[in-house]
DNA sequence: AAAATTGAATTTAATTATTAAAAACAAAAT
DNA sequence: ATTTTGTTTTTAATAATTAAATTCAATTTT
């Protein structure tokens, strides 16, 4: 009942670390101090001081805290392996629904998937609330949340946003100076692409990576909030389904590799029209691909 | 203790209202039939029935559900007045933000605020963790919430990100057909601003109502959930700005007027370049605008 | 017999009570 | 006067509790 003393034992067996630097006979800081470095507050120092003085690890009076003898390794505490943090839980969140092709409409069980994901269901509920902001999941009124993205529509929407979003990229990128280190990255990438191309029989898996590292290099130009999270989600999506979906994907990261190629070549030429054509290109062939992933999951 | 029976409360006066339209000796309609009318589980009905039983309103035995007589005011149950929905929770806390000018930084005490906006806490939880999302606010490992946004740095991403939505806004309006029904919308606005031109001296307060009626119809071309749904909060951000920065609003609003004319007009010539033209000198401006009161507030 | 309806049991989730932890305050020691 | 500690108060995370939803089996009606 209430809440976990999680935070506790992993400060002590943190204490405990320090002791062991310091030598027998020695003092120990004082507890504003341990807890400023420990990054807890007063209360859990002293809680913790109070435990070493009972394990007769040291000898606590007033402001004396004296280190009687080195801590061993019985004297840790067990600490529950940590829940997953937020974008672990985003990952598994994700790609518990690409994997399984859960369908929009489905009813969200809190109990039953925070088991399933290992986290509170407290923290599933707060990440399931954020994801409503894009409309991804709903409350409804009975209680409870469904599932009402994922359609046909919904991916609709995520590319034309994508477009709006990376189009502005490619804009701002056109617009740096000659030295900004935009443009060696570029070349980079030109270049592993070239590679790529070149072992694509064998190699053709590692194209999700450089896709990734490719959009997120292009959009990195852009030094703004909204549009970073609005991409984190948008590159994770994107992601997942490429990662799942394996029809023709040797064949379709060949075209997408070409594309990329022409569209580095435009902007590397600053050449702003061909760039935009070139991106508009792949963005559009792109989501295309992603409407007909969808399709093809609906069907099978 | 555990949840309220708010649901209850609300189901049975329903169903009191169904009983009152019904002749006494007659029967209700099935559990199911209710559940589904009343948009609630059949638990409930079954416990609203039975209370009916027992105020002797009606003679529940099995599937006979005879009506014994027409139910009265004091057999209505008192609700408590429901907690303010999401999106009042939302607007009180803008409000609050801004009439308060709280500063980025600022620790937000749950327990405090939830009793001040009347919600439970809980819910201002999940609203904190849905704010999250655009990095308004962020959790700390301690525990609680701070109010990490509303910087100078956080309204120039918001403008910018503003400005990148709106283009492209004004970008597909323009690509619309003659027979769409913005056009007509447009001329009224026209027509409004000029009447709100003539009158300004007395109603200048009106402006801020109808700049968020241009902006939003402006962007209803957009069919989008995620521009949507950063566009309601933009607008909810440079409304309230307005509401509360009342330095110079006269000649703002003047200014704006005009702005928002020349770029109207434009958009109804199918100038595509003027219309760019007019609506980046406007939004840069509102950007500056906003910038500016930050600052003011900051020296105040 | 099939369909509709009810009765009971099980599961799920909203809320409160409880406890861990943080913060504030007061007292004592350096 | 400043630092450090002891104590109290406040805040928030979690488990227990209860309302409500859902499921399943039994019963009645068509």
């Amino acid at each position: 009942m209430a809440r976990t003393d999680e935070r506790f034992r992993s400060a002590y067996n943190r204490l405990l670390d320090i002791c062991a630097t310091m030598d027998v006979g020695s003092q120990l800081p004082a507890e504003v101090v341990l807890a400023e470095r420990m990054e807890v507050s007063r209360t859990i120092v002293r809680t913790a001081l109070q435990k070493l003085d009972e394990e007769d690890l040291i000898n606590w009076d007033g402001r004396q805290k004296t280190l009687i003898r080195r801590p061993e390794q019985k004297h840790r505490l067990t600490q529950s392996e940590s829940a997953p943090s937020g974008e672990e839980l985003e990952q598994l969140f994700f790609e518990w629904i690409l994997r399984f092709d859960v369908p929009a409409g489905t009813s969200l069980n809190i109990a039953q998937l925070s088991r399933q994901f290992g986290v509170p269901a407290h923290s599933l509920q707060e990440f399931l609330s954020g994801l409503s902001r894009f409309g991804l999941v709903e409350r409804r009124a009975k209680g409870g949340w469904i599932l009402s993205g994922f359609t046909a529509e919904f991916a609709v929407e995520l590319s034309d946003f994508r477009l709006v979003l990376e189009m502005n990229a490619v804009r701002q990128l056109l617009s740096l100076p000659d030295d900004h280190d935009i443009w060696g990255k570029l070349k980079d990438l030109a270049r592993e692409h070239e590679d790529l191309k070149k072992d694509l029989k064998t190699r053709y898996h590692d194209f999700s990576t450089l896709d990734e590292k490719f959009h997120s290099t292009v959009n990195s130009v852009v030094k703004n909030r909204f549009v970073l999270e609005a991409q984190k989600l948008i590159s994770l999506i994107f992601h997942y389904h490429y990662m799942w979906d394996k029809h023709d994907e040797r064949e379709r990261n060949a075209a997408a590799i070409e594309e990329h190629l022409e569209w580095i070549r435009a902007m590397l030429a600053h050449d702003r029209l061909h760039s935009e054509e070139a991106a508009l290109k792949h963005l559009r062939r792109s989501k295309e691909t992603l409407l007909a992933s969808l399709k093809d999951h609906k069907r099978a």
